[in-house]
RNA sequence: GGUCCGGUAGCUCAGUUGGAUAGAGCAACAGCCUUCUAAGCUGUGGGUCAUUGGUUCGAAUCCAAUCCGGAUCACCA
């Protein structure tokens, strides 16, 4: 039990047994001790003044009273300013906590609940490589689905792979067209950017043509349309769902070249999946429960033939499910997904992260899937993140205005390489060490920038921004575990020297400070899990590392002042490299040894 | 136009179930390496929390209006 779910149970049986108020959860508000003030936690007591028709000095002292002497082991002290009761917790109970947890590798975990969560992420078209908002959205995804995992949830990660559509086969044409049988083996060039060269060069060869319809009198919209090349892709499309051998095949090997890539890109980053849908298998699914929906009156039939879904009442517009062709639409398929993953895994939430430009994509998505009766559709969460913008503005893929992810990745590890050369401190690394220690450094500096603001914001990706090594960084966190680990090496056998619960200590401001923010490590596990939100956590480490550099500056820990002090403070270190290795592996940042 | 999201220091961001004098980083300036890693530490300057009104003991936080920015409203995916 945290410290501060400790004082919150006292205190509402304080106030039953002074006031006999029941005081349940809101009603009593505890904030952290403003650093002006002498204290730990804050009980603020306006709220009580009303119920309890006393003024809140009065509330304070007579709470502080009661609850310094009836539970002395606890608190040492209490103040009253103003409206507020700061409440000074003993010592005992923080050196307590350090030494019951200093070993704990797996401090902060939470036992298993017994539930399941589902977490959709990455989710790439098969045409290109992936660029900077990928980033975004797998670091976000795979973060949330580890927080989860650390509260004890179960967790399936899957990607649905956008394997075929009109993009690909716009691809398709320009490869048949123009690369004379090239393959990424013959040019050495990475799968998935082989492939992407030939979707940007379909465009580029489709407007030239386009150009040219125009300038002899035809109008650009309909140039766009009945162009050589659309036509093209179009027929392949068609001949694609008709399952023409020679198009399948095709397919089939150029999407086997761009997985290839992703693959690799993956492995870089970390990102990894349980189960991986794909669109060229699910996109049929839902047909039938169209059908149930007409049934069923959720869904009615308009005298073209096609099929809608009337959410006005909801706020919302009409959307259709089905073409009057009697094709499925886009959203369609999604329904039947949802039934497919709750069929197969039955999860109690499912998060689908995907860009906040599909909101209004997502809320029709989850209402259809609640008035069909879809089992657990209302535990259905589109977790919408806000779109990356360059300082130029927002990325156009035909503007070429596009972060590339590999190239954004290489640029990190050179600039780590960069660096690290000028530190001048890997003397003794082998070339290996020295890679690995470039990549941890590069990947997750990219990691934590990408993760330490808001999902829900859009951000700005600034590029000399991101790869400074200073501040608010995960270098500085990496440079922290690392003179940790440096310290811990040296003193390996003193760590677990035993200190017994009723040494004396007093702890210095800084070194209270590194226990108490420790301490706090489970609740904020438990808040980025509800928030969906690992910048909680990216929030948190460099305050624990921040405060660590502080300490590490004022105090030494080889030379302390006494045995005692040493071995409170080794373990105190133990307990810090720990709680930063654990919480960075939630966003999936490395830390290393030695840099 | 309808709906939704956002506006906090020069820049990038925290802080929003209403709580004390609004915080970090970057950038600027001034200090700190004979002692565990200076990728660090300490300090200084920097604010009409978009604007106006309201709710109350108390508002960056809640409500309303206005201004500015973005997303979305396809028989596209």
């Amino acid at each position: 039990m945290t410290v501060i779910d400790q004082i919150e149970s006292i205190a509402q049986q304080a106030l039953k047994n002074l006031y006999s108020l029941d005081a349940v959860g809101k009603n009593i508000l505890i904030n952290e001790t403003k650093p002006e003030f002498e204290g730990d936690y804050t009980i603020v007591l306006f709220s009580l003044v009303k119920p309890l028709k006393r003024s809140p000095e009065i509330i304070g002292k007579e709470l502080g009273d009661f609850l310094i002497n009836g539970h002395p082991q606890f608190f040492s002290s209490y103040n009253v300013i103003k409206g507020f009761l700061n409440l000074v917790v003993a010592e005992k109970v923080w050196t307590n906590f350090l030494f019951q947890n200093f070993n704990n590798e797996n401090f902060g975990n939470k036992e298993k609940t017994g539930r399941k969560v589902m977490v959709e992420y990455s989710s790439p078209n098969t045409n290109k490589p992936l660029h900077l908002g990928h980033l975004r959205n797998n670091f976000l995804g795979w973060s949330v689905a580890e927080i989860y995992k650390a509260n004890g949830f179960d967790i399936v990660k899957t990607c649905i792979a956008n394997d075929r559509g009109i993009h690909i086969c716009k691809s398709m044409i320009a490869w048949q067209l123009f690369a004379k049988g090239a393959s990424p083996q013959s040019t050495g060039i990475k799968g998935d950017h082989f492939v992407g060269d030939y979707y940007v060069l379909f465009g580029n060869e489709l407007k030239k043509q386009v150009d040219e319809m125009v300038a002899n009198g035809v109008n650009k919209e309909q140039a766009e349309k009945e162009a050589p090349l659309m036509k093209a892709a179009q027929q392949m499309l068609i001949d694609w769902e008709a399952g023409k051998p020679d198009v399948l095949e095709l397919w089939k090997t150029m999407n086997s070249w761009v997985y290839a890539g992703f693959d690799e890109t993956y492995k870089r980053i970390g990102t990894d999946f349980d189960k991986i849908y794909y669109e060229s298998n699910t996109y049929l699914l839902g047909k039938d429960l169209v059908e149930y929906g007409l049934k069923k009156n959720v869904f009615f039939q308009k005298d073209d033939g096609s099929v809608w879904i009337d959410l006005t009442k909801e706020g919302l517009d009409e959307k259709i499910v089905r073409r009057k062709d009697g094709t499925a639409v886009y959203i369609t398929q999604d329904i039947g997904l949802a039934q497919q993953k709750y069929e197969q895994y039955k999860c109690d939430l499912s998060i689908y992260v995907v860009g906040d430009e599909q909101n209004y994509h997502f809320k029709v998505l989850k209402l259809i899937c609640e008035k069909l009766q879809i089992p657990s559709a209302e535990n259905i969460f589109h977790l919408s993140y806000g779109m990356v913008e360059l300082p130029s503005g927002r990325m156009k893929t035909r503007e070429g205005s596009v972060v590339d992810a590999d190239d954004l990745l290489d640029e990190m590890h050179n600039e780590a390489e960069k660096k690290t050369k000028e530190q001048g401190k890997t003397e003794g690394f082998s070339n290996d060490e020295l890679n690995e220690l470039y990549e941890t450094i590069g990947v997750g500096g990219l990691k934590f920038f990408l993760l330490r603001v808001d999902p829900k914001k859009r951000m700005l990706f600034n590029p000399e921004e991101s790869i400074d090594l200073h501040g608010y960084t995960a270098t500085f966190i990496q440079y922290a575990y690392a003179r940790l680990k440096s310290i811990l090496r040296k003193e390996a056998a003193n760590v677990t020297r035993s200190m017994t619960d009723d040494t004396e200590n007093t702890l210095f401001p800084l070194e209270k400070m590194l226990i108490t923010i420790a301490e706090k490590y489970p609740v904020i596990i438990n808040q980025a899990c509800e928030e969906m939100n690992p910048s909680v956590i990216a929030n948190y480490i460099y305050n624990l590392a921040k405060t660590f550099n502080s300490f590490y500056a004022e105090h030494s820990v080889a030379n302390a002042e006494s045995q005692e002090k040493k071995t409170l403070r080794l373990q105190l270190c133990n307990l810090t490299a720990i709680t930063i290795r654990n919480a960075m592996t939630l966003l999936g940042i490395k830390v290393p040894e030695r840099m």
